[in-house]
Order: structure tokens, then sequence, then C-alpha cells
RNA sequence: GGGCGAUUAGCUCAGUUGGUUAGAGCGCUUGCAUGACACGCAAGAGGUCACAGGUUCGAAUCCUGUAUCGCCCA
């Protein structure tokens, strides 16, 4: 023992510089070759609003184990890195800095400076996460990081959305969406999370407008302020109590307002309440609806701040009311429901807990809003629907390779049917089909300042008396056409005009570029057409025009320019696998890498990105972005809390690599990785440090260290050899064949455990073989031969060590590559078959069949069996330790097999076998055990005995078996099951029976000797 | 309210198409400085498979219901 390595595996020293050992040597890099074999996986890409947590860690050891198993086994193999902007998350963080740190908002410093100030802000945390990510040891082809508000995606989102919008899949609309009046802007239904509040029901009395009618209808509402804009009143058509009232109109209290009773039979259950429901279209999703079936009016009542707007007043019962500038859902309604008091409209109130949506980010309460939005067309699309554009079609889309599909969703909804897609657990695809199968509109335009602007600049047209609307825009759209012709962009222009506007007078025009260039033209003609009519004149307008007919463009919009919103930050991702291999551009790296192979990744956004990917990858590109979704679990604390900042039960990885080392972290991750949705970790705070952390993961640090002293052992003793073969010829010990076979049903199985997703199975296989099997068992059994120097050993250690390295190294790749590096040069030369004398492009193993020997794995069962049972005894009886062990085998083969093997029972056991013999007598005074294993067997050691505990141990064996065999009887005793049961099953049972049999005879035999 | 999932040893989890005596790691108990490793070695104890029905020759496994917990959607 020479061989110069500490004691304990110390991952501190050892993982940076292997880190950067790999990436000197551009071992992660991919470029498309001849191989046909490929593999490819683009990361999730993290936020860069904050640092790497445990979801990350085991994502990316899922990943990497992936990645590095392809690029061992010699496929061409790429792992897409980068980072994502993370729109509204990263804003708010930074806004919230800036205002901590100088009390300035976002307004105060501009849309200009806030957005240097993020983009400081990712330099600085970008930059942190991508060495966390090489902290964890991930192989990514960091050549290529992506950062998805980069030139290059930035590029793939202007074409897509140019390419959707000249689909007509983009359209502008008035819609309720959710507000968060405190950041001012539209959030996503995701973004939202609900919590129980308790409310009051409050039941408001609506007088009917008719003379001399004295009637109310009493409704009862939650939100009472919003009744400000409340534009009907309604009723189920079937219900007795209102049928006289359909039709007739109410008088809405405090703004005087009549509205009309109508009949609905979807928003309205009679049996609930009073059967009456107030409609507020603008200030609630499923009054929006009702809205919308009956024509009503929408009455907006909030600003973007929150607060009531000019139409929250009124004139009811001869008084004036006015509610403007309130704050809505607190002030507003406290006045509101003072006055409503006051005129004794107020019929009840109750407590009432509800549920109320909040924003994510900023955690205020969300209000329905209902403002102009930028959405994508999920549903089918109708052929009237395309009448207004250029481009006609039949109804439906076209995705890029030419296949027609109904709409988006259900494009994405097909790959995943028909099996273009592939959801690992499968069971996940069922939500992912469901939300599709909603094919609601995707809202992507955000008010915010981070993030890919929308590509619309859109300008307001006046019409002039005598003019129809489709005449102006026409003439409108060739006067743009030809000037973006002038700057030699019109290509790059798409000219679309919105129908939905209610305003007689204007109209509008979008103009959608494609590139920067178009941008550039765009802001000249706006600059020019909207500050001068000398302008006009130099652009010859007024020709083009039509003489003196003039028309302007409104001068004063605030949208005489590029539309001010960006897109949800979901619209760059779902073009993630595309951006960042270069596409719209076909480069070759989409040619090679395209579809990639798997996407992993957490269920939470099965819908919300990889459903979009999948619907862009098709419409944009023509195939999916990946042939399989594996989705992992989540890792909650030891309560099933899911770990979170703010609860501060969460554990940082970069802490356990500090602490444990990124290899035990990761085979530890890798070993919860089961097909189960969560797994618990218990979180303790560690003494040392006062962070975080779990006992769980010194099962990691504990193997880590197991795998260096078992090199250290094997490679101190091969030292001075040089390559070593595995002779067939020499393959004469039966526990090197047993260990052999061990070794090659480990590589099968794992490889199977990889290619199945099973990353828990894995990191079970390696551990039973490595420490188990080969630690245990084969380093003990031939430790004798390994001190005389014999050769086959040292094949065999070699051969166990280089194959073992290998299997382990997908999973924990720095301790692998340390210990890799101490092996004999021609060892390494001999076992690695490439390229660079690293492991990480080592050659995987090769499973051989040959190498299976069953036989010996039964021989090494029965010596593992007897060895432990001698090994009882002496732990009963210490007085037991080196006495001598007489065995009373039950067969003349196993009492061979035994004799056999005396030489490796006897060192593992510290004793000697005096007799071996099917006729053995019971030495004087002996401890027994009773032995199932192989044919069965007993064994003494005699003179130690405790009558007392023998006797009880022998008898609660006894009841065991008792228990055993009266079942078993049962069983076959059964003509049904002996009939109908496969015979080998009914044969097997009987095998043990006849074994519980015989074990229970020899039990009672001892039991009778004791005396009792 | 709808969907998905979980409930197996003190803890965290396995348990394949239903089939021989339900497994692992941690923790616990006992013994051990043993020429690789105490982050170790040897051994042991520990389970009414949430509960109640059902199907079946046979159920941890399939079905129905109940309870508790978690997640997603509305």
């Amino acid at each position: 023992m020479n061989i110069d390595l500490p004691t304990q595996y110390d991952p501190k020293s050892v993982e940076a510089p292997i880190y950067k050992k790999w990436l000197e040597a551009k071992v992660f890099h991919a470029a498309p070759d001849g191989r046909e074999n490929r593999f490819s996986i683009v990361i999730p890409p993290p936020n860069v609003t904050g640092a790497l947590h445990l979801g990350h860690a085991i994502n990316g050891t899922i990943q990497d184990i992936l990645t590095r198993y392809h690029r061992m086994k010699g496929d061409n193999t790429l792992w897409m890195p980068g980072i994502d902007h993370a729109g509204i998350a990263t804003q708010a963080v930074v806004e919230k800095t800036i205002f901590e740190k100088e009390k300035k908002s976002r307004h105060d410093l501009g849309r200009e400076e806030l957005v240097r100030r993020i983009w400081e802000w990712k330099e600085q945390f970008g930059a942190r996460i991508l060495s966390q990510l090489q902290a964890v040891g991930e192989s990514c082809d960091w050549d290529r990081a992506r950062f998805t508000l980069d030139e290059q995606c930035a590029k793939a989102v202007r074409e897509a959305f140019f390419k959707m919008f000249k689909d007509g899949l983009i359209f502008r609309g008035k819609r309720l969406v959710n507000w968060d009046t405190h950041l001012q802007t539209a959030v996503a239904d995701d973004e939202i999370y609900h919590e129980t509040v308790k409310g009051q029901l409050t039941s408001i009395k609506y007088p009917v407008a008719a003379e001399g009618n004295s009637e109310f209808l009493i409704v009862a509402t939650t939100r009472p302020e919003t009744m400000l804009g409340d534009t009907a009143v309604a009723v189920h058509p079937d219900d007795p109590r209102y049928k006289h009232l359909i039709g007739k109109q109410v008088i809405l209290p405090l703004v005087g307002r009549k509205i009309p009773v109508i009949a609905d039979g979807l928003l309205v259950d009679p049996k609930f309440g009073t059967g009456v429901v107030k409609v507020t279209p603008a200030h609630d999703p499923n009054d929006y609806a009702t809205g919308v079936r009956h024509g009503l009016e929408q009455i907006n009542l909030l600003t973007p701040d929150g607060k009531v707007n000019e139409n929250g007043a009124g004139e009811f019962a001869d008084r004036k009311y006015s509610y403007v500038g309130m704050k809505f859902a607190t002030a507003a309604r406290k006045a509101v429901l003072a006055d409503l008091e006051a005129l004794g409209l107020i019929a009840e109130t109750k407590v009432h807990e509800h549920e109320v949506g909040h924003s994510d980010r900023s955690k205020t309460p969300i209000e329905p809003y209902l403002s102009d939005q930028w959405f994508v067309r999920m549903g089918d699309v109708e052929e009237t629907r395309n009448a207004k554009h250029e481009t006609r079609n039949n109804g439906g889309i076209t995705l890029a390779d030419g296949t027609r599909k109904s709409g988006l969703a259900q494009a994405a909804m097909d790959a995943v049917t028909d099996g273009r897609v592939k959801i690992t657990p499968e069971r996940y695809a069922k939500g992912y089909l469901d939300w599709l199968g909603q094919k609601r509109d995707w809202c992507i335009s955000r008010q915010l300042w981070w993030g890919h602007r929308i590509p619309v600049w859109s300008f307001q047209i006046q019409i002039w008396e005598g003019e129809s609307r489709s005449d102006i825009l026409k003439r409108y759209r060739d006067l743009f056409r030809r000037m973006t012709d002038a700057y030699g962009v019109s290509d790059q222009v798409i000219y679309d005009t919105r129908d939905d506007s209610t305003d007689a007078h204007r109209v509008w025009l979008d103009c959608c570029s494609r590139s920067l260039q178009a941008d550039e033209a765009l802001i000249e003609i706006c600059a020019v057409v909207t500050e001068t009519r000398a302008g006009w004149d130099k652009l010859k307008a007024t020709e083009a025009l039509g003489g003196d007919n003039w028309h302007w463009i409104n001068r004063r919009t605030p949208f005489g320019g590029r539309d001010p919103d960006v897109l949800d930050t979901w619209f760059s991702s779902a073009l993630w696998p595309l951006s960042t291999m270069g596409w719209p551009e076909q480069t070759e790296l989409l040619k090679t890498f395209y579809p990639t192979s798997v996407l992993s990744t957490a269920r939470d956004i099965l819908t919300l990105w990889v459903a979009r990917m999948v619907m862009f990858g098709l419409y944009c590109h023509g195939d999916v972005p990946f042939r399989n979704v594996y989705i992992h679990p989540v890792i909650q604390d030891g309560e099933g809390k899911i770990m979170s900042k703010s609860k501060g039960n969460g554990v940082d990885p970069v802490d356990i690599i500090n602490s444990h080392g990124a290899d035990a972290m990761r085979f530890t991750l890798a070993s919860m990785a089961t097909e189960t949705q969560d797994i618990r970790m218990p979180v303790v705070k560690d003494p040392k440090t006062g962070t975080n952390t779990s006992p769980k993961f010194d099962i990691g640090r504990n193997f880590s260290n197991k795998i260096w002293n078992a090199s250290r052992f094997i490679l101190s003793n091969v030292e001075g050899n040089s390559e070593f073969r595995i002779q067939n010829s020499e393959l004469k010990a039966l526990e090197d064949r047993w260990i052999l076979s061990r070794l090659h049903a480990t590589i099968k199985a794992s490889e199977i455990a990889i290619n199945g997703y099973h990353f828990a199975e894995l990191a079970q296989g390696l551990y039973q073989f490595f420490w188990t099997d080969l630690c245990d068992w084969y380093l003990e059994i031939s430790k004798a031969r390994i001190k005389t120097g014999d050769a086959a050993v040292q094949a065999i250690l070699l051969e166990c060590l280089t194959t073992s390295l290998k299997l382990l190294h997908p999973m924990m790749p720095f301790i692998t590559e340390e210990i890799w590096g101490k092996l004999p040069a021609e060892t390494r030369k001999a076992k690695d078959e490439t390229r660079n004398g690293m492991i990480v492009t080592a050659a995987w193993p090769v499973f051989d069949a040959k190498r299976v020997d069953a036989a010996a794995e039964t021989q090494i069962a029965v010596i593992q069996a007897v060895t432990s049972a001698i090994r009882e005894i002496q732990n009963r009886y210490p007085a037991a330790k080196g006495k001598d062990v007489v065995i009373k085998p039950r067969t003349a083969a196993l009492q061979a097999i035994i004799e056999a093997s005396r030489g490796i029972i006897e060192p593992l056991a510290s004793a000697k076998i005096a007799v071996n013999s099917p006729t053995a007598a019971k030495p004087e005074d002996a401890a027994t055990s009773v032995l199932s294993e192989g044919d069965g067997a007993e064994i003494y050691i005699g003179g130690v005995i405790d009558k007392t505990a023998e006797t009880a141990k022998l008898k609660k064996r006894r009841d065991e078996l008792g228990k055993f065999i009266a079942g078993n009887k049962a069983k076959l005793g059964n003509e049904a099951f002996v009939g109908k049961a496969p015979e080998k099953v009914v044969q097997g049972l009987r095998d043990q029976l006849g074994k519980q049999e015989e074990e229970l005879a020899a039990v009672e035999k001892n039991l009778a000797e004791l005396g009792s």
C-alpha cells in the first residue's frame, strides 16, 4: 500500500480543476459531423432572476446523465445551454431593488435607463447561474450558450411573430385580462395564485323601473363596488319567480342607469342565492362572456393603477354620487356599501369565504381588466376569419412542412396523440391534452419594458365623410407599401387593419415588421407623417392619397408609432429549441440536432412551455421540437411543502456542493428521481454553517468515499503492472466468474435504466454492485490472492474498476474522472479506446451475455448465506468466535459446493469448518442456525450455548414457519388453485413447502434437543 | 367543483403483466481499531402494505367506496 492518496475523498480539491480540464479539451463542444447517431437536449433555461435551486440541480443531473451517457456511447451529443430573461419576474425584482436603494420608480428612470439597469443585472446574475451550472458538473456546450433576449433569439422571435401575424394567428383585441394593478401589466393565468379570503356576501336591492312598481330584484355579490359597472341583471329563463320581469329594466342604485333584466341559463343557477345575478361585463370573466352573448355594453371602471375611473359616478334618488379616484377594491367598496346602507338598499350581509387571485410577482389581488392586448389564436381557424387578409384559405392553418391543421392547439395535441412526442411518465399526457383542448387564446402582450418589444407599428387613421373604411385603408396600405419600398424593406412589413373598432371615424393600420431595418424605416415614416405636412409633401403623400381629399394620421395618438408592449416571456421560450439552433436560418446545427432527443423538465410548465414549444416547432419549422419529454419529480421538504425562499425551507445546491461535493449531490438526487410526482427531502440546519441541508446527501457522500477508497485499494495493488486483459482461460476462480457476471448484469441494467429514465434504479443498481458485490464480497473474498499479486485477480480488479467508473461517470463525473486519471497509463489506454485519455469521452462498456454466469451466482449466494449464518452465531455468542464450525448440509450436492468453497468461507467467517457432512453430529451445547438457502443446511458451533436465548430464537422461527406452511398447504390443498394457477407457480410453491417442512423439522429437532 | 397523484419499517422511498417467506438506504440496537474506507466492517430488531367492501384459486398490486395529504385546473 504505497499509493499516495488521502483516506478521505475531498471533492473540493478535485472538482474545479477537473471541470477546467474538460473545458480546455473542449469535450462538451458538439458540431455537425458525419455521425448518424445523434443526441441532443436543450436546457430549460434558468430564470435570470434567481439563483439555482434543487429543482435545477435534479434536472441538471438528469440531463447530464443522459448527455454524458450518449457522449460515451459515441453519439454526436449536444447539450444546448442558456438562460431566460423572464420578463415580469426580472423586471419586478430589479424595480424593487432600485426602489429600495434609490427610492425611484421605473417611471422616474424612464424606459431606456430601466432596461439598461436590467441588462446590468442580467450580466451579473447570468454569469452566476452559468457558474453554478458548471459547479454541478453539467456538460453543456458552453460555446453555444444563448440568452432568450440575445440577437439570435430576437431574430427568431421576430420571424415567428411575423409569420403568425401574416397568417392571421396573431391579433389584437379588447379582452378581459388579469391585471396586476401594482406592476400595471396583464399577467397570465399561471402567474396567479389563489388565496382563500374571508369576505362578505352582500345582497343589494335593485329597484324595478316601472311606474308604480315597488318591486326589487336582490342580487348577491362579494364585490359590491363592481355594481357601478353593471349593465344588466340576469335571471334563469325558467325561473317562475322572475319570468314576468324578463325584458323589463331595473335602476342601478347610485348610478341611476337603467339596465335590462336578461334571461341567461348559463350564468344563473336558480338554486343559488336569490337566483338573480348582476352582470358586470368589464370586471368579471363570466359576466364578460354573458355580455358577449347578449351584446351588453362593457363599462370599465378601472384605471391602470387600480383606481376608479370617470365611469364610477352617477345620480340616483336625486343625489349625485361619485367614487372617481378611490382605490377600487378597498376605498370604493367601503364608500359604495356606506351609500347603499344609507339608502336602505342592503338586504343582507353575511360572512363568505372565497378564492381571490393574487399576482405571483407583486402579491396584490388581481383585477379583471378590459384592455387592448395581443393574442395568439390557439383555436381552430374558421374560414371566415381570414377573409380580410390577403392570404385566404378555407380555414385551418398550414404548418411549416405543408401539413394542414385546424389550429395551433390542435396541431400540438395531435403530436402527442399520435406519438410523435412521447411523454414520460405517460399520465402527464392527459394534463397536456386537457389544457390544449381548451384552445384558449394566448394573451402575449405585457405592459412591461423588459422583453422582446412587439414588432408592430400602429397608425390611427381618421376617416372623413363620404369615404368607406375599406377604401381608405386600401389607400393607406398602398401608401405605406410604397414608402417602405423606398427603404427597400417592403417585404419585411405586413399591413393589417383592425376591424374591432367601434369608432366610426377612426381606424387602425398595423404594420408588422420582421427586421430591424424595417423598424428603422417605420421610425422614419412615423416621424415624417406625424410631424409635418411638409413631410407629407416630401414623400409625395398627397399624390398618393389623391388630390385634395385630405386625410391625416392622428399625431396625438400614443400609437402613432411602435407598440410599447413587450411579449410574454413564454413566446421566446416557445422558440427555444429553434432559436438556439439558429432558426430561421436553415443552419447545419438545426439540420443535425433538431428535433432534439428529449426534454427534461418539471410538470408545472408542461402546458405553459412544453405545449407551446410543440406548437411553435410544428408551425415554424414543420417538426416537433423533441421526441421525448421526461417529467421529473418535484422535491419538497420533509413536510411535503414546496421548497421556497419565502418559506426558508429550501436547500441551496451550492451549499451541498460545498459540504458534500457535486457527485454526492448528484448521486442523491438521481437516487430520488423515481416515477412519483413528489419526493420529500427532510431539511435540517447544518450546525457548522447555519445553512439548510439534508441528511439525504450523506448517502452520496458516503458512496463517493467508498468509491474513492475501493479505488485506492485496487490501484495500490496493481501498481507496477501495466495493461490487463482478462484471459478467458484464466477465469477459473468461482468468485472471478461471479463478479464479472454481476458486472455485466449491471451494465445491462444501467442501460435499461437510463433509456427508460429510471434514474433511481440506475443509482441503486450501481450502488448495490459497487458497494455490496464488489467491496463487501469480491474484495473480501479475493484479499488473499490480491496480496500475493495474482495476475488474474489484478486483471479482474482493473476490469471491475474501470467498468464501474465508466458506468458511474454520467452520474458522478468528477470523482470518476479523478480516479481515471490515477490509472496506470497503459491501462487507461487499453480500457479507454478513445480519444484523449479522459473518462468523459471513454467508450461506454459493452454488455457481454457470455459473462453472465447463473451457476456462479447461485454458488456465491450459498457461500454468502453460510458465511452470514456463521457470523450471525458469532455475533450472538461472542464465545463462538474462532471456534470450529460444524455444517450439516441436507444434500451431497450442497456438501460439495461448501467443500469447494471452504477456502472462501473460512477466511470470511474467521473460523474453520471442522465437519461438512450430511451425517454430521451436532456438537454438545451447540448454537444452531438453520439455513434454507440452496438445498438447506444446519450450522453448529459447539460449547457456547445460552439455552434460553437459543430456545427463544428457534421457537420464533418455528412459529413463522408454521404460519408459512399452513398458508402454503391451504393453497396447495385448494383444487381451484392447483387447477388454475400456472404450473410454474404451483411447482414453485410445492418446492417451497418442501423446504419449509424440512427446515421446520430441523428446528423442531433442535428444540427437542434443547429440552423444550 | 373537476383532474392527477400519494398513503408500504421510526424517516425517505422501491416493489415489473396479480403468483414462492414484501425490499433498500438512513436511523435504531449489539459487537468491532480489521494493512482500502469509522463517511467504515459484521450482525440484529423493526411491516395488520391508510381504512371498508368487492373481483380472483391467489391482492401491497385490479375494482368500488371512505379518510387524510399534496399538486394542477376552474
